[in-house]
RNA sequence: GGGCGGUUAGCUCAGCUGGUUAGAGCGACUGGUUUACACCCAGUAGGUCGGGGGUUCGAAUCCCUCACCGCCCA
């Protein structure tokens, strides 16, 4: 027996454990034999993380597809599993230890530290993974993998060492964006550019030679800059070539306050005229662009920090040079350990008291900041490892160009492509420790070994130095190399680590087994579908794109769906910040997991943000409670699943009408999910279940099921029962618990055992179909519908029984109202339903179709509201044929529009006139207004 | 500054390649306890499809332009 209501949160634990003891999710499972191949590598989630509503949406989407292709038979295999977030991860740690009062990172050292990383790996690291199980995500987790597992870590190394044979990988010594904070180089696309309200400070650089006097211009240049304190490493100034206000000056000198460094005004393009005074500091070491105007102008670099952009003077040999070291001895005084922002004050105010500030405005500006140590970053000169994406780019532009990967929507392939135009070197090193080491090895002669073991750098550095070396921790190689050691030579390995997304890169194909050629490889490779949010197109779908085609030769799927981001009600972006995030699992918690994943694929409309609305998700699981109890009454009323059951055979128009109408919604559902329509193919199956099963076949039914015509009877229950199943098959993707528990529940009240558990069912394949059956029944249901809406205009009370007169109805149309006289009387709540050549007077009348239906209640009946209802219809349909006229009488639409449009116009215009007579005649038929 | 997208019922959204009476859910209003379901049933109201211009026999749909909103890139 079914509960009265279901109970979502007592049956999905039930189900869960059902599909995993039947192994269900498992690669293959339930495939037909030699099936063709349908994968999905996860967009894998930090490992550390928790599910939010964009893996909600995105993981429900690909849930959909992968469930889709197991039932109709593929090998499917949906790979789970988690990369570690290099940053975020060993953040998090970092402070958990500083919380506890623990040692911190450095002082416990390496190794130490990441046993711990490793500790809150395993303790927080299955939560994700309960959390998408919660979800029903079908993933084969007997195959779940991790960024550093050792087969992934292997493929790393083998892809670092190749590229770098290859010379795609490469050590450069280039500004790069550097977290202060973290301490580490991060790449371009890890920087976010803010709006920040600053100050832009015009300063005097006195020019050499002259005596500077405030008042007269003709002693200084103006430099407009948002950062004064860089003006510490100013070394030079740079105006436009063209423009003639500094022709005079360059090549001249000025000479920067506070210490005295001469530095020269150079011509470059790069000064805009109309912007400021039209000079610019050039500060090389601080300033991406400066560091270029530098390179053009060989000027030097002067770096005034250190990494953590604190101000580092004293010692500092490039910033010391060529300045008179006993003057500036107590600037250096004042500023040295100063952070960036306390130095820029100082320097602003002692420039202010010489009078070098011309005057501050307020500025806003954009200024970048690392996204996940939130501080401004820093411009910072240092050697890092570099991925020639340039070189990468063009096979992966390519197979998109040639339509081997495709963008859905395709719009996208527009940003894929601006970007890997304008693709820069890929900074790949981090300086962290939580992550993939970087498999390079340093000599004392400056030698740099790229192995992927020390037994093969031993190899070549043995041979190299003609000596057997020996390894050690970086501070101790270089205390050997100071010592110089006679015979004996140590190499130490590169600190840092890779960035996160060169692992992920490799997720399409690592995961599978690269670099074995596994059979799981062969199969799967390339997937099928990478479904992902438009924010990751550049981190990751571009990086997997270039990696799969340089290694594989073979692009990693072959299309590339890309979902909207989640929205909060009001259209937000979530944020913790903000504190509008929608948690997933109380949705969860308070719908059911069905309910959620309905409503995002239901909002998954492409091209657009999707808002999610508490009311929606309830709106959703009402529906399941909807086709529960429609099952239940089903099973109350003895309709049991036939497995001989052969619809070809079936003879009531109902039971046509209702499979007929199944085959239709089972192909609107397949089209639109092969389409990735997700919110048309939910759209189909919840208007099917809701307004066509329910609320009319049921309904239409119940007469029989209730009725003494047994083999009626019989029929419309095992139909029935059928048409429960093919909701169920065609609802599995979108609410597999709910599905699933009734797939359960049916068979065993029918005493039957079903072949497979419904997600290895078998999908709907275009079945019965009888369009003539849909004539009958739309007349019928056209029929009730008239009788309730004007019976709730005419105010008939709902308690009255109303009698029927069917006017003008033919032969056909007189023996369906017979075969569905008591489904009619049921619902349009009619004592008798006659049919007459004469319509009675003063009845309330609606025009349906051919007939002309009248409820005869004098009396009853509100005559004025009556009048004004028809009177209201044939104003509505006297508009419809101007405007049809409009057309018809335009000699233009009759010559230019196709034949058919036209025809349909004059069908419609007759089909019109028809009904409009009929109400005209209606309205005669009611006494005059008093 | 460059690019992309949005603007349709009170709210959240559909409406694909131009011809529909412009739809759905929620909300509102009216009526309902008829033996699956009040997480329900029946019915009703509500839209100059952001403004303007154009192409076309015909535009919510195609083009241009303006306004506002959002995102990405400089």
């Amino acid at each position: 027996m079914f509960d009265k209501t279901y109970d979502a949160a007592a049956i999905e634990p039930r189900i869960r454990k059902v599909w995993q003891d039947a192994d269900a999710f498992r690669a293959g499972a339930g495939a037909e034999r030699d099936a063709e191949a349908y994968s999905i590598v996860i967009p894998p989630p930090n490992v550390t993380g928790s599910l939010h509503m964009g893996h909600a949406l995105n993981n429900t989407l690909q849930d959909v597809l992968i469930r889709f292709e197991r039932m109709r038979g593929k090998d499917v295999l949906w790979q789970p599993g988690t990369d570690h977030a290099g940053i975020a991860t060993q953040m998090v740690v970092e402070r958990q230890l500083a919380e506890a009062g623990e040692p911190s990172r450095r002082e416990m050292g390496r190794e130490k530290f990441l046993e711990r990383v490793w500790a809150w790996k395993e303790q927080s690291g299955g939560a994700i993974k309960g959390q998408l199980d919660r979800l029903g995500a079908s993933c084969d987790w007997s195959r779940e993998r991790f960024t550093m597992d050792a087969g992934l870590s292997e493929a790393v190394l083998s892809v670092f060492v190749r590229l770098h044979k290859q010379g795609l990988i490469y050590r450069d010594k280039r500004l790069v964006n550097w977290d202060p904070k973290l301490l580490t180089a991060i790449s371009d696309l890890e920087v976010e550019m803010k709006e920040v309200k600053g100050e832009l400070v015009h300063f005097r650089y006195p020019l050499a030679g002259k005596t500077f006097d405030p008042e007269d211009p003709s002693t200084f240049v103006v430099v407009a800059t948002t950062r004064p304190e860089t003006m510490l490493g100013d070394t030079g100034v740079a105006v436009h070539p063209e423009d003639e206000r500094f022709a005079d000056v360059v090549g001249t000198k000025v000479v920067l306050p506070l210490f005295g460094r001469e530095i020269e005004i150079v011509a470059d393009p790069y000064s805009d005229p109309e912007k400021g005074s039209g000079a610019v500091k050039i500060t090389p070491a601080h300033d991406f662009n400066d560091f270029e105007v530098g390179k053009r102008h060989k000027l030097e670099v002067i770096n005034i920090f250190d990494e953590q952009a604190d101000v580092r003077l004293a010692g500092n040999e490039a910033f010391l040079a060529g300045i008179d070291q006993d003057a500036v001895a107590d600037l250096i005084k004042a500023l040295e350990g100063l952070d960036r922002f306390a130095a820029r004050k100082w320097v602003v105010a002692k420039m202010e008291e010489g009078g070098y500030i011309e005057k501050i405005e307020p500025h806003v500006h954009q200024v970048p900041f690392g996204d996940r140590g939130g501080v401004p970053i820093e411009p910072f000169l240092t050697d890092q490892w570099y991925v020639n994406a340039k070189r990468l780019a063009g096979p992966a532009m390519d197979a998109v160009r040639d339509g081997r990967t495709k963008f859905v929507p395709e719009n996208w392939a527009k940003t894929y492509f601006d970007w890997m135009e304008n693709i820069q070197p890929w900074c790949v090193s981090r300086q962290l420790w939580w992550g993939h080491q970087i498999p390079a090895w340093y000599g004392p002669d400056g030698k740099i070994f790229v192995e992927r073991s020390e037994a093969d750098v031993r190899r070549t550095a043995d041979v190299h130095y003609g000596t057997s070396v020996t390894f050690a921790e970086r501070e101790e190689a270089l205390a050997a190399w100071e010592r110089e050691d006679d015979g004996s030579i140590v190499l130490y390995r590169d600190e840092d680590v890779l960035d996160t997304w060169f692992s992920s890169a490799l997720w399409p194909f690592s995961t599978l087994g690269w670099p074995e050629r596994t059979p799981e490889l062969r199969k799967y490779y390339p997937t099928s579908v990478l479904s992902t949010g438009f924010d990751i197109i550049f981190f990751w779908v571009a990086r997997m794109m270039m990696m799969g085609m340089h290694f594989l030769n073979q692009e990693p799927f072959h299309t590339v769906y890309i979902h909207a981001l989640v929205r909060d009600e009001k259209g937000a972006k979530m944020s913790k910040s903000k504190g509008n995030v929608v948690d997933p699992l109380e949705l969860m918690d308070e719908f059911g997991a069905d309910a959620l994943r309905f409503t995002l694929a239901a909002m998954a409309a492409q091209g657009r943000d999707v808002k999610i609305a508490k009311a929606r998700v309830q709106g959703y699981r009402n529906f399941a409670t909807k086709l529960w109890n429609a099952t239940r009454f089903a099973d109350l009323n003895e309709c049991r699943i036939d497995p001989n059951f052969d619809p070809s055979a079936v003879r009531a128009t109902l039971s046509r009408w209702i499979m007929t109408e199944a085959t239709r919604t089972g192909r609107q559902v397949t089209d639109a999910i092969e389409a990735y329509r997700f919110n048309d193919a939910a759209a189909a199956i919840y208007r099917f279940t809701w307004n066509t099963f329910c609320d009319w076949y049921l309904e239409l039914v119940k007469p029989v099921l209730m009725g003494d015509d047994g083999a009626a009877k019989a029929e419309a229950r095992v139909t029935t029962a059928f048409v429960i199943d093919e909701i169920l098959k065609l609802l599995h993707p979108f609410m597999p618990f709910l599905t699933e528990e009734l797939w359960a529940g049916t068979a065993e009240r029918a005493g039957i055992t079903r072949e497979s558990l419904l997600v290895h069912a078998r999908w709907p394949k275009a079945g019965f179909e009888d369009d003539d059956a849909a004539g009958e029944i739309n007349f019928i249901v056209d029929l009730i519908a008239s009788v309730r809406s004007v019976r709730a205009e005419s105010n008939v009370p709902a308690s009255v029984e109303a009698e029927i007169v069917v006017v003008g109805a033919s032969a056909d149309e007189e023996a369906w109202l017979v075969q569905h006289d008591a489904a009619i009387r049921r619902l349009a709540r009619a004592s008798a339903i006659s049919v007459s050549d004469v319509a009675p007077a003063n009845a309330a009348q609606a025009v349906v179709g051919n007939v002309v239906v009248c409820l005869p209640l004098e009396g009853i009946v509100d005559l004025a509201a009556e009048r004004a209802r028809l009177a209201k219809e044939v104003a509505r349909l006297e508009k419809d044929i101007e405007k049809i006229d409009s057309r018809l009488s335009n000699p233009k639409f009759l010559e230019k529009a196709e034949a058919e449009k036209v025809e349909e116009q004059r069908e419609k215009r007759a089909e019109t006139e028809a009904r409009l007579d009929k109400l005209k005649a209606a309205i005669g038929r009611l006494e005059p207004a008093a």
